[in-house]
DNA sequence: CAGTATCCTTTACGATACTG
DNA sequence: CAGTATCGTAAAGGATACTG
């Protein structure tokens, strides 16, 4: 069966599920490695390709990718300076696992909805 | 291009991504709709397989699912009593297109593990 | 067994102002 | 332009005790 405990049945070994996934399930990450699916962009195309987002929650997330090497960040030192963040082998990779669940929501969407009130309509 | 703003292009409708992916993307969701993966389980079997979670929390998550349509709640009162959980036909396609990012973060766990430890190095 | 009820802490996030 | 710095809020989660 599958391993989701928070260490793994080899004592002392972390869950790779959690620990991966953990980066990527967040109100954000998924949406900001989605919108660098087709090249890359600069932080303020980023920011309005997600919309809603502060400077600083897409600034601490962009790191978050960074880090876990799902992205790279460049910097062109201008004047003006000129951020761009791309794709990596490892994100590119990861946003194609992405996409399908992406194509679930939009597909199921009506259906959550209808789900959720009938679920209030009765409690 | 893809639309993950909180607003859709039609104004006024929700994102269908995000008002999705946001109660499935938790740190609990995706485990315990993986935890009934091969069948249901008791509320008790559901807690020792995602491990460390509180009853509390798994209550409420197991709530949140339910209201989503992703799984049903059967009681049987006893006594004692048991309450078991199982997908439902759309919580069984979530789980099938959810599995693909479970196997993709455990080949890539020590890709990413890796990198974190270089980037901490450098920073 | 499968929850509720409380209380408390942590973490993520939002708002706003400022800067090389 | 792409951040950093502060401050405040809110939601999620943890710990523990209690119950039909």
């Amino acid at each position: 069966m599958l391993q989701v405990t928070a260490l793994t049945v080899e004592e002392g070994k972390l869950c790779p599920i959690r620990n991966v996934l953990s980066n990527v399930f967040g109100k954000w990450q998924s949406l900001i490695l989605l919108s660098l699916e087709d090249g890359p962009l600069r932080f303020s195309a980023v920011k309005r390709t997600v919309g809603d987002i502060t400077q600083r929650v897409l600034t601490e997330n962009l790191r978050a990718l960074e880090r876990d090497g799902y992205l790279t960040r460049t910097v062109d030192p201008g004047p003006p300076v000129a951020v761009s963040y791309e794709l990596t082998g490892p994100g590119k990779d990861l946003v194609e696992v992405l996409k399908p669940i992406v194509s679930w929501a939009s597909e199921n969407f009506d259906q959550v909805v209808a789900a959720r009130k009938s679920y209030d309509a009765r409690a």
